[in-house]
DNA sequence: CCGTTTGTTTATGTATACAAAGTCAGAGGT
DNA sequence: ACCTCTGACTTTGTATACATAAACAAACGG
């Protein structure tokens, strides 16, 4: 017999984790939006146990904000709260470039290049989309390099609320000039295994994306105060 | 009507994942031990869901472990899993006390200043209980005064691995002057609200800690391959 | 005697049932 | 007209039952 099928087999509860996270950043479910359990689990077609264990998941990396006896919801993204993660991220990520610096090898060099190259032909395509995935990459290649997976967690874990706007950021920067100038920059230092020169162009890399993301926010801001003024339009 | 017991209705998963946690830390459950929901379901007198809720919330903290289909298990300390853990929180120890600098107030100067003197006097007690105590205290009021909320969970979420070493370091710390001595330093830099000097305390304070703990992990290490090679004796 | 296979046991994965708390609306009284 | 109380309904919290995979052991065959 064939057997046509040989699908992962990963847990009810993580294949739910991914679709509800999919749905939060993708902005399917907004901030504010309520989870519950019983429709979430006719909607995916499974009961409530997976569906709660994936909330709580969620809620420990933040997306997802419960309240005891009333239910879960989706986290609002103020702009207090994208502050304090991007500090955070400040910090980690020179601690990133740093590490690196002592610790890639050459392969991982190679790698870290052709990961620019990359990132500088998605440029060329001009595809925010395709230009994401390769800025992504690239920041990937550079974390990996440290080796330490305790970091490696939290920065993934602390990258994910500022997905949603990654996309303005990317169309935000100046004809991406900007962009492919700092992974330059920041590919130089760790080839030259120059932590302080690493450490600052990472540092101003990352102030860069703040400011794109905080103008972002005030902006989204801005047009729900006028909602709320002259009546909201249905989401959708 | 009185109602006497104004308790805490706390679910039970959480209490179930304190008590989960605490028995970890303090060793009760060693490194590696499995754990079993209906056991622990009889011993806890619950059932298994909030067991596996709170298991859920210990495993994305890093002090358990799973694997599909076989279960749960008190995550192994690791020399490398530790050094990562350390090279974080130099980096975060080290923003928390900029960020102190930049943003405490007067009264959080105070309350710091309360801290250290208080840290002081359990020194003088040479009650190592007391004195971890006070350690920890001083810590949560430098990083409470970042103001930053991610920040704050993290530093919290990242101090629990080692909490099974914080005796064995305070009792390293010779005579406990260094600690007096450095926590002074810090004070110092934060009441002048130099962030330079007080990073640079900051991380001569993490990488005393870390030489420390280092140490005690590889006497254990020793110790088990002792116990290896001449017969274990067992646990309890 | 060893290897393979199969059955039994044990533990997890998932679903569902029941209990309790919270919410909201409507009836009734002031 | 407004406030309050009550009761139904909604939703989460917890327990339990059933399904399925993994581990171990025993039996069978080579």
């Amino acid at each position: 017999m064939p057997k046509a099928q040989e699908e992962d087999f990963l847990p009810l509860r993580d294949s739910v984790y991914n679709k509800l996270r999919q749905a939060i950043l993708t902005g399917e479910y907004p901030p504010g939006e309520r989870l519950m359990e019983v429709h979430l689990g006719d909607k995916l077609g499974v009961s409530r146990t997976p569906i709660r264990e994936a909330i709580r998941m969620l809620e420990l990396e933040g997306l997802v904000t419960m309240i005891p006896r009333k239910g879960a919801m989706v986290s609002q993204i103020t702009e207090k709260n994208m502050s304090d993660v991007l500090e955070v991220r400040r910090a980690l990520d020179i601690l990133c470039v740093q590490l690196a610096c002592e610790r890639i090898t050459s392969e991982g060099i190679n790698e870290l290049k052709k990961a620019r190259d990359n990132f500088e032909k998605a440029v060329a395509t001009n595809d925010n989309r395709i230009i994401a995935q390769a800025d992504v990459e690239f920041h990937n290649v550079i974390i990996r390099a440290t080796g330490n997976d305790r970091l490696i967690s939290l920065e993934d874990s602390l990258s994910l609320p500022m997905y949603r706007y990654r996309y303005e950021y990317i169309k935000d920067s100046s004809g991406h000039d900007n962009l492919v100038k700092e992974h330059r920059k920041i590919v130089n230092a760790i080839e030259k295994r120059n932590p302080e020169a690493a450490a600052s162009e990472a540092g101003e890399h990352i102030d860069n994306q703040r400011r794109s993301i905080m103008r972002q926010i005030r902006l989204e801001r801005e047009e729900e105060t006028m909602n709320a003024l002259y009546g909201k339009r249905t989401i959708r």
